[in-house]
DNA sequence: AGAGTTCTGGACCGTTCTGTCAGGAACCGT
DNA sequence: ACGGTTCCTGACAGAACGGTCCAGAACTCT
């Protein structure tokens, strides 16, 4: 009974998500959130309580998703891991000109502006990182498994770097980096891991055909 | 003469500059600004004129000294070449660690936030982008001339590379990574380089002495 | 010392911000 | 149709914002 609500949390949730995206929290009014969700401030408020609040919100939001992404991306089975490697680094590359207007990860977003407001949302961009770290380490032991990546190698630590270049690559293409030449970084990435002979044909620099996804 | 001013508009400067890296541009208000630098409102906008414009002057100064902190670090004789490239992938670790407060890089903050108030900027932090990667691209190219680096290598895309690796270490450790883990990565990063057999020891994962700076 | 000049700090203005509120519109169940 | 309930819109208050201005302090030169 009553007057049903005339807007869809979720779908305000992620209009708001892209204008917390594209202007930071600091640089978002709520006036421009109520415009990018479509409802008046009451709404707003009545809904979903504090500039912050609602932030959180689309932070959680918005890391539930880039951790499934990412995990769709790594996960599968132990021979065809080296391959979800690379296309971890090729989609890294591609992640900012994929999206229409160049909006940046919201979690190098968060830890880049120093969003302080919340200490729940620093937990859980922290888990987030730990979350896609974790996809990655299994996804690079599956290849030392398949005798694609050397044994010896130091997984976690990998990991961590795959982690980095993610992330800087984000910097760079936001800085203006076109896309063949980051495209470019993400093949001599891969080219830097400690691939076995096995995996690395002699001269072909490509080493594994890469999905045109 | 006339009263002479009661500050020095380089420490100023400095100062601010200090203030933007920690909340930003849209994060910092002109009075965060007086105060951290110690002056009043009107004395700022006498000597800066706007706040946009302070932010392109703190910016350039930044610039500045980012570059040429860098190209200290990278420039220097072919036979230390590939050591210059261990530093500055260490000295990328510690970079925020660095930092009594923990301020990141002004120029991955402006890139991030998306301040685009003045086409100047973004000028300014292109070219300084391409100069450090101009530095890098030399240092490795003298690597590869004492053979201590694939002469094959693709030397751009590995300055790029190099790039997006300090960047993104730079977003981890805002996000909490600790030093000890950092380092492992910038290790991780410099074996992922196309070493020649020369330059790699057998069984030692140190192949080059770091400095302890 | 006094005149002229420059700098300083805080008051001030108009705008924008966050957050609240009330009156009216829209809807459901009966 | 109609009462009860929920929602929406626009207005509102208080604070913070960017930017300006001026009276007085501080200094130099004569």
């Amino acid at each position: 009974m009553g007057r049903p609500p005339g807007f869809d949390k979720d779908k305000v949730v992620q209009a708001v998500e892209r204008q917390f995206r594209r202007s930071g929290y600091a640089g978002t009014s709520v006036d421009d959130i109520a415009k990018a969700g479509g409802l008046g401030r009451g709404s707003l408020y009545a809904a979903f309580g504090d500039k912050s609040k609602l932030y959180l919100r689309t932070l959680e939001a918005y890391c539930d998703r880039n951790e499934a992404a990412w995990a769709a991306v790594l996960e599968g089975p132990d021979d065809t891991a080296l391959e979800r490697l690379h296309a971890y680094l090729v989609k890294s590359a591609r992640f900012v000109h994929d999206d229409p207007d160049g909006l940046g990860c919201m979690v190098t977003g968060f830890v880049i502006e120093g969003v302080d407001h919340d200490p729940q949302a620093s937990a859980r961009v922290r888990q987030a990182l730990m979350r896609i770290e974790g996809s990655l380490t299994e996804c690079v032991q599956a290849a030392q498994r398949h005798g694609d990546l050397d044994a010896e190698a130091d997984a976690p630590g990998i990991s961590q770097l795959l982690m980095a270049i993610n992330r800087g690559m984000e910097v760079l293409a936001k800085a203006g980096l076109d896309a063949v030449a980051l495209e470019r970084v993400a093949d001599q990435a891969f080219e830097g891991l400690p691939l076995t002979a096995r995996a690395r044909p002699q001269q072909a620099p490509r080493p594994v055909v890469s999905d045109a996804s």
